[in-house]
DNA sequence: AGGAAACGGCACGTGTCGTGTTGACAGTGC
DNA sequence: GCACTGTCAACACGACACGTGCCGTTTCCT
């Protein structure tokens, strides 16, 4: 069933013209109206190389993602959260949420309601690595004293992206950078830390 | 190419019995698995008599779960917002973002990501209509001194439901009850009127 | 009562999938 | 320098679901 093909033998030649193919088709023509016979035809290469390499089109897709979102993703650290994760989260919005590949990766989304193993890959790669960093940093502006103490990083990160994600896939119009500054300012605003002595239930 | 055919002659059984069989096997095999032929089988009808009446599966699928979904998350107005927003979003929770039906629902939203008169449908059938009650109940709060004056209740709206639709569809887990509650009373205090006299930018 | 129209049953052409087969080619080891 | 091993492109194939067309039958409005 699966011979594990030898990755050192492996064309690295194909192996970037497929992924180049995959994100150029889907850009032009939406996630949905690629097949891996295009890709295959685009690409100069077998089908038969592609599932050997992948088991289906959206694997494909997802590690074109992966590579192209991976660089400007990252958290800074100047030490004003409110400035670093605006920083971040404009990033990500103008990378990957909104623009001409949104809709693919709101397609590889999709793809992961019925495709288990696709959607364990987008945790594992793309999600987890990224959810875990955003916490990191909520919990070092909460050790500065930037944030309350006993503020719930994973509530905060739900708030932050969730609505974002939420826009995205539920075609409710996109997210203007100024409506993303005072989402980020609101959300940071509400875990800040009491200043002098009150709270409000 | 549409005869648009005369709805006063149309089965009513019939039209039941595809809603019905729809939803089963959505439930019993997943939204993905299921085929247009499946549902005529199950219903036992013809192929033709969906066609006649859906442009496609997930518009049958849709129709079923507006019906299921339109009698179970009303707003209720007890003067109360936290109280109120709480009772519609468990409601909304416990029958659609949960459960077996959850999956349906996003296989739905899946759908919608290739399919532009689907995704209208979904949001002049069931978003839209919802989105708008949330609104009003907020802005009755809001005059009512239960939320700020200048509460945005736009951005109320999403960061009340943006984190439930991001956790179902990017398969981060479930939204236990008590995080709802938690999540809620969060949100709505953040938009709480100052009670003395200051602000916090 | 009559006729139009929706109905169930069936068969068909289409497109995509994922696999199988073949022969050409490139890297490694003796 | 030569055989070996495994990837490569090319093509063919069966399986499956789609969406449509045609049939004779049944249902319901006028």
């Amino acid at each position: 069933m699966n011979p594990t093909p030898n990755p050192q033998r492996r064309s690295e030649k194909s192996h970037r013209a497929i992924l180049d193919a995959a994100m150029e088709l889907c850009v032009e023509h939406g996630y949905g109206n690629v097949t891996v016979e295009a890709i295959a035809a685009r690409a100069g290469v077998s089908k038969k190389t592609i599932y050997r390499w992948w088991p289906t089109k959206g694997a494909v897709v997802l590690e074109a993602f992966v590579e192209l979102a991976g660089t400007a993703t990252r958290f800074p650290d100047t030490g004003d959260v409110v400035a670093d994760l605006r920083t971040q989260m404009t990033a990500v919005l103008a990378n990957i949420l909104s623009g001409p590949r949104a809709s693919v990766y709101a397609g590889i989304i999709a793809e992961t309601q019925h495709d288990p193993a696709l959607a364990r890959e987008l945790r594992a790669q793309l999600l987890d690595p990224r959810v875990a960093a955003a916490r990191d940093r909520l919990r070092l502006a909460r050790d500065h004293g930037q944030l309350a103490p006993d503020a719930d990083v994973e509530m905060v990160v739900d708030l932050l992206y969730g609505p974002l994600y939420y826009r995205l896939l539920l075609h409710l119009g996109p997210y203007p950078p100024a409506r993303l500054r005072a989402h980020v300012a609101h959300v940071l605003g509400s875990f800040a830390p009491a200043p002098p002595a009150s709270a409000a239930p």
